[in-house]
DNA sequence: GAATCGTGGTT
DNA sequence: TAACCAAGATT
């Protein structure tokens, strides 16, 4: 029993968001849905895609008999949206494979498109209570803090890394799938990436980092995405113009988003390749 | 292991 | 304002 559970789990009671996906009432659908959204999605921006989402497809069945397209519309703003057809693809799967119930074991998640260590130890944990180490980004960067002492993990997750986690886990599965969202929150509401909120952390006075005196980070650079002029902005204003019109596109459209020709074609080729973009006859372009 | 993949709020 | 960063997965 680490010294952290019962002020982490008080704290959680205490300052815990009401947020859709959590509760006695959510589907694991519903649960499945948020995470795949929730990927490098910040939660306010995710709230009201994924209420609509879940009005519109209440099930994986419901979801998995429309287009991909509609998927891709659906996703709206919310950034890589080859989520969307990820989504699509595993509620195919759970439809057709899985009596169109999401599957509550960690291997079967894992196998769904789109559902990686993250995902599928998050989905198995908040929506069915199996206990599995839950790693994501906050929860990395508090443990980093209160059990290491730095003030940043790894670029990626390290065997200790993952054993310190599993050391700290509750042996109570009901427990630890608290303590895991309740760590996350914690992450997201106080042990902030930047500017943390030590006066209010419920385990500042076992923070390994503040007794430390918040030495400054010195591992490797972490890496800044570039966004002007990137690949990722090109397909992005691409994609926009094809989300936003009811019906297929003519090229021209498409030609005014970027002027850099060579490479506006190899963002149309490679959305085309990834199956967001379908080729809808001469010099027409639509979504899937 | 490193590169790639969107978007927009915050500082 | 440019940089930072947000419940990662895939190749």
């Amino acid at each position: 029993m680490s010294l952290l559970h019962e002020p982490v789990l008080r704290w959680y009671d205490d300052h815990a968001r009401e947020l859709p996906w959590r509760g006695p009432d959510a589907s694991a659908w519903s649960v499945m849905v948020s995470e795949l959204m929730l990927q490098q999605t910040p939660v306010a921006r995710v709230l009201p895609v994924h209420e609509a989402w879940l009005e519109r497809w209440p099930t994986p069945a419901d979801l998995a008999a429309e287009s991909t397209g509609e998927a891709v519309r659906a996703w709206g703003r919310l950034g890589y949206p080859r989520r969307a057809l990820r989504l699509h693809a595993a509620a195919t799967v759970i439809a057709e494979r899985h009596g169109n119930e999401v599957p509550a074991s960690y291997d079967e998640l894992i196998a769904l498109p789109g559902v990686g260590d993250y995902t599928a130890a998050a989905i198995a944990t908040f929506a069915y209570g199996r206990r599995h180490v839950v790693l994501d980004t906050n929860v990395r960067r508090v443990l980093a803090r209160a059990l290491q002492g730095v003030e940043f993990p790894a670029p990626s997750v390290t065997r200790a890394e993952r054993d310190a986690a599993a050391e700290v886990l509750p042996e109570d599965p009901a427990t630890a799938a608290t303590w895991s969202v309740a760590v996350m929150e914690l992450g997201a509401l106080v042990c902030t990436a930047s500017n943390p909120r030590c006066g209010d952390c419920p385990v500042a006075d076992l923070c390994a980092w503040r007794a430390a005196g918040h030495p400054a980070y010195d591992g490797p650079p972490r890496k800044v995405q570039t966004w002007v002029g990137t690949d990722r902005q090109c397909r992005g204003r691409l994609l926009s113009v094809l989300r936003d019109s009811d019906g297929p596109v003519h090229r021209s459209r498409l030609d005014a988003t970027w002027p850099d020709e060579p490479q506006r074609l190899r963002c149309l080729a490679s959305l085309i390749e990834d199956r967001l973009v379908v080729d809808a006859g001469p010099d027409t372009y639509a979504l899937p």
